[in-house]
RNA sequence: GCGGAUGGCCGGAUGACCGCGUGCGCAACAGGGUCCGCAAGGAAACCGGGGCGUGCGAGGAAAGUCCGGACUCCAUGAAGCAACGGUGCCGGGUAACGCCCGGCCGGGGCAACCCGAGGGAAAGCGCCACAGAAAAGAAACCGCCUGCGGGCGGGGGUUCGGGCCUCGGCCCGGCCUUCGCCUCGCAGGCAAGGGUGAAACGGUGGGGCAAGAGCCCACCGCGGACCUGGCAACAGGGACGGCACGGCAAGCCCCACCGGGAGCAAUGCCGAAUAGGGGCCUCGCGCGGGGCAGGCCGGGCAACCGGCCGCCGCAGGGACGCUUCAGCCCGAGAGGCCCGGGUUGGCAGCUGGAUCCCGUCCGCAAGGGCGGGGGCAGAGGAAUGGUCAUCGGGGGGCCUCGCGCAGGCAGGCCCCUGCACAGAAUCCGGCUUACAGGCCAUCCGCGCAA
């Protein structure tokens, strides 16, 4: 019903994307907080909200609704490696990858009151370079924040425009 | 050196930046609850979270979940029987095993060594495809032999008939007998030979016989009382027997031994809303309850139904299949006290184990005794990592052509490649399966040099 609440946000200007994340720090300023999904109705209500698809996974996302209990400044994750990724090593190995990415590219171009979901993708995201699969995060979050809300397209493409750029929301 | 056998071990290393889980220590900023206070606030340090420092943090198979246990809950206990499942040469090891060690037997290999579900086929049933005559109380397709009968041919005899005649005989036919062949039939004997098969009711040689056959003999094989060695499986010898005993038990089965079921999502505990259950004690068994044999009354054509009495006679019901024994519980109300089910979340279970290493003693060994020492993964959408660099590894190409008869080896340069199988989930003992590359030890065969 009501917008998600951004503006607590440090508005400094960050360009996500250009830059690896290496250099990120997780800066204090905003009260930002990121959790890991548990529970499997949460999983389940994220596949059924918005989803881009991109060369190294598949992002869900969902922005949770005001009467959850979850505080309204956390951005929650969940990583879902199924059997067709391989067996158990390989699960891991592609699960510890899209942790690493969420970590890196999350604290700078998610927002909170959403819930992420990262999909992996069988060979792309264990083999794919890892600077492309920071990249594909990025871009596939701003596209998600853009697309409008599913219940209107069930199966928005998110090519309907050109993708607006996450900072600007941030700014506004 | 080449080829092989067995046993054991490793299964990347170092560094940089950023992270995760957990134990401990420190500082106490902020939060929730508690207590004190009218309040600001304070206190103790309860709870959860964060900060800093520091220690530790996947495997030989963590895998498959195939056996055996520990542990937990459920089933009243004991004995017997039955059913079902498992195991199956012998001895030992072990908490236990279908595991391990040592041995036996059979098979393979020149050898080191390897492989084997390896109890019972005179308890019984069943099966033995194809081929073959026949697949299990033996029988007989071709075949061999004997007798009889028939046919053909040869020899011999003739007191028979006919013909010729040199009157001595000769020829033809018949009859008798004998031999051979057979094309055959009948009756009987045989199982050597042929051929089939995974397997054919012993093998080879000789005697014997009508032909044959363990019918007899020699050797071999087989069975075997008994003797010797061994704890035993078994091995060696063997009077005697005289061929009698085909194979399959991974078809059923028999025998011996073992086995209750479910599993850490076991199980226990804590908190909240809701529902209203259970346990114990006391009173009371008036007469209530339940069941049954019997009697009476009523209804109904009847099967039967209902009620009452009798009566505690105490049967009845519950408890993995049955039986027996021992014991237990239940049933009906009132009062009091106490506890709590299911769902969700959290905590415990949760890592010290039949443990590992070293020494010593016993043992061929598996293993065991004693002494000392080490002990630091415990997650829970699941930590133990992500990215990168260098070294190492692997693959390919070129060069030196240094060494070698050669396959090739060595060195240098360049390029490519994150690089075996694979991720703890209560914990142990095993088995099985997967595995790039590499190391060590012992042994066997062949070859070379000395």
């Amino acid at each position: 019903m009501t917008p998600p609440v951004a503006p607590a946000t440090d508005p400094r200007d960050r360009t996500p994307g250009t830059q690896p994340a290496v250099s990120v720090c997780p800066t204090p300023g905003p009260p930002l907080q990121i959790e890991v999904l548990a529970r499997r109705p949460d999983f389940l209500r994220a596949a059924q909200a918005r989803r881009q698809g991109m060369p190294g996974f598949l992002l869900q996302a969902r922005q949770r609704h005001p009467d959850e209990k979850v505080p309204a400044e956390v951005i929650r994750v969940g990583f879902t490696c199924s059997r067709k990724l391989g067996n158990a090593v390989a699960r891991n190995r592609a699960k510890r990858r899209l942790r690493e990415v969420a970590r890196a590219v999350l604290p700078l171009a998610g927002r909170p009151g959403w819930d992420y979901v990262l999909v992996g993708r069988p060979g792309a995201t264990a083999e794919r370079r890892f600077a492309d699969l920071l990249a594909d995060l990025t871009r596939a979050l701003s596209q998600i924040h853009a697309s409008p809300a599913p219940r209107d397209k069930p199966r928005a493409p998110g090519a309907g425009g050109p993708a607006r750029d996450p900072a600007k929301d941030h700014r506004r």
